[in-house]
DNA sequence: TCTGGGGTCCTAGGACCC
DNA sequence: TCTGGGGTCCTAGGACCC
C-alpha cells in the first residue's frame, strides 16, 4: 500500500504557523511578482477566491473581506517543507519526496485496520511537530492513494484521513472523483473524455484499454490501470539528476533598455550555472529567451529564444553568462517592452562525465576554482554576497515583493549578510 | 498599471545510417 | 508504371504535474 501525505493550503499554512493571529482569518498568498494568487487557507477558498487569479483583479474584494496577502517566500516555504519530510521519514523505511509539499509513504505488510490507525498518527504528528496540517490517502497504487487524498482533504468525516481499499471501496470512491480531477488527467484529456460521456474515475477505469491506449497513449493506459488496482508507477526513493535547468522571472517593471535586460539575464544564467554546480553536473547547451507582455495586446509583441551550443559541457558561471547574453544581444531588439526573460540549460551530464574538446582554450581547472569559492562564499555569508560582474547592481528589473513576511527560520543569513 | 515558475514524458516525423 | 528493409537519433509539439 502507499500514503499520499499532502500539506493543506502549504504556503497559506507556513505563513500562518508563525502568525498565530491569522488563525481563522482567510489567507493568500501570492505568485512571484505579486502576479496571481496560488495559495488559498480554507477560509479564503470559502469566498470563492480562485486558484490562479491575478492578484490586480481580487485586490479591493480581498481588502474588503479583510483576507491576509502574502507575497511568496520560498526561503520559508523550503524549511518547513525540510521539517515536514523529516517527520514523514519516521513513519517508513520508504519515501518519495514528490514536490514541496507532498510525499508518498511506501506502507506495505500493515493491515486495514492498523493503517488508518497509522495515517491518524502521521496526521496527529505532523501538525503537532511543524504546525502543518496534513491531508493522507491511503490505496493499493500511488494513483488510488492519490484519489483517497483527495476526499481526506475535502470530507469533514474523513477527518484527513482515508483508505480505499478492496474492489467495493474502490468503486464507490472512483465513482464519486470527477474525471478532471485524477491525477495524470490534465485539461485537455478531461474535456476530451467528458465529450465521451465519461464523468468520473470509475467510468474511466472501465473503458476499453485499447481505446484509452489510442487516444491518450501509454500514459493514459498506465493511470486507467493504476484505478484498477495494478501498480504501474514506482515509488522513486532518489530524485534523478535533473535533464533541464531554467532560471526565469517577470520583470518588477517592463523593461526597454538592453542593459537592464543583461544583468537580469546575468543573474538568470548565474543561477543556472550554481544549479548545475550543486547537482554535480553541466550543460552543453543554453538557451536564452525574452518576450513582451502577451496580455496587452495592442502592444507590439515580440517573443524570441536563442539555442547556443557549448564546445564543452559547462558548469562555469563565468562561461555560461558570457554565452547567454551573447544569445540575448543577438535576439534584443529596441523599440519594445520587454515583461520577462529566462535562461534554460540542458545537455545535462554529469560532472565525472565530460567530453573534453582538442581546440579548447579555456582554462577549466581555473574556472572550477574560482567557482569554488565563490560558492563557499555565497554559502556562508549570503547568496549574491558575490556577483558575476554583467549582473551589475542595478536590479531595475527586479520582482516586486511587497507584502514578503520574514524568514521566519532562516533568516540568520540576512544578519549575517547585513554585518558583511 | 497590474496576469508565476519549474519541471517531466510521449509521439510523430524527418534526417541519417547500413 | 514501377523504386527495400530495418534501424537510431533528434526535434517540435502536446500532454501532464506541482
Amino acid at each position: 500500500m502507499f500514503a499520499l501525505v499532502d500539506c493543506n493550503n502549504f504556503y497559506a499554512s507556513c505563513e500562518r504557523v508563525f502568525r498565530p493571529d491569522l488563525r481563522g482569518r482567510p489567507v493568500v498568498v501570492l505568485s512571484n511578482n505579486d502576479g496571481c494568487i496560488i495559495a488559498r487557507s480554507n477560509e479564503a477558498k470559502a469566498l470563492g477566491i480562485e486558484m490562479g487569479q491575478p492578484f490586480f483583479e481580487s485586490e479591493h474584494f480581498l481588502r474588503k473581506k479583510d483576507v491576509a496577502v502574502f507575497s511568496s517566500n520560498y526561503a520559508l516555504y523550503g524549511d518547513m517543507s525540510r521539517r515536514v519530510m523529516n517527520i514523514l521519514g519516521r513513519f517508513t523505511p520508504r519515501l518519495e519526496i514528490y514536490s514541496i509539499d507532498e510525499a508518498f509513504l511506501d506502507l506495505s505488510g500493515f493491515s486495514r485496520r492498523a493503517l488508518s490507525a497509522y495515517a491518524d498518527r502521521i496526521r496527529r504528528e505532523v501538525v503537532k511537530s511543524t504546525g502543518i496540517p496534513v491531508s493522507v490517502g491511503i490505496g493499493a497504487t500511488k494513483t488510488l492513494a492519490k484519489a483517497a487524498s483527495h476526499f481526506a482533504k475535502r470530507n469533514a468525516d474523513c477527518r484527513g484521513t482515508l483508505v480505499i481499499e478492496g474492489p467495493e471501496e474502490r468503486e464507490f470512491y472512483l465513482g464519486k472523483l470527477p474525471v478532471g480531477d485524477i491525477w495524470g488527467i490534465g485539461r485537455q484529456y478531461g474535456r476530451k473524455l467528458r465529450r465521451y460521456n465519461v464523468r468520473n474515475a470509475g467510468d474511466f477505469a472501465r473503458l476499453p484499454g485499447g481505446w484509452v491506449k489510442r487516444e491518450m497513449t501509454v500514459t493514459g493506459l498506465r493511470v486507467q490501470r493504476e484505478l484498477r488496482g495494478e501498480p504501474c508507477i514506482q515509488l522513486e526513493e532518489v530524485p534523478g539528476a535533473k535533464k533541464a535547468i531554467c532560471t526565469s522571472r517577470s520583470f518588477g517593471t517592463m523593461q526597454t533598455r538592453l542593459q537592464n535586460i543583461e544583468e537580469a539575464v546575468a543573474t538568470f544564467a548565474h543561477n543556472c550555472a550554481a544549479k548545475l554546480r550543486s547537482q554535480h553536473s553541466r550543460a552543453d547547451t543554453v538557451i536564452v529567451f525574452i518576450h513582451t507582455n502577451a496580455f496587452r495586446e495592442r502592444d507590439p509583441q515580440y517573443a524570441r529564444n536563442r539555442v547556443l551550443k557549448l564546445p564543452v559541457p559547462s558548469n562555469s558561471s563565468m562561461e555560461i553568462v558570457s554565452y547567454a547574453l551573447a544569445g540575448l544581444r543577438s535576439i534584443y531588439r529596441e523599440g519594445y517592452r520587454y515583461k520577462k526573460a529566462g535562461v534554460i540549460t540542458a545537455g545535462i551530464v554529469p560532472e565525472g562525465q565530460t567530453q573534453r574538446s582538442l581546440f579548447d582554450n579555456v582554462d577549466r581547472e581555473k574556472h572550477s576554482k574560482v567557482m569554488d569559492a565563490f560558492d563557499s562564499v555565497n554559502d556562508r555569508y549570503g547568496r549574491e554576497t558575490i556577483k558575476i560582474g554583467a549582473q551589475g547592481s542595478g536590479g531595475e528589473w527586479k520582482l516586486r515583493q511587497e507584502r514578503l513576511s520574514p524568514r521566519y527560520t532562516t533568516s540568520w543569513r540576512d544578519i549575517i549578510t547585513v554585518k558583511v
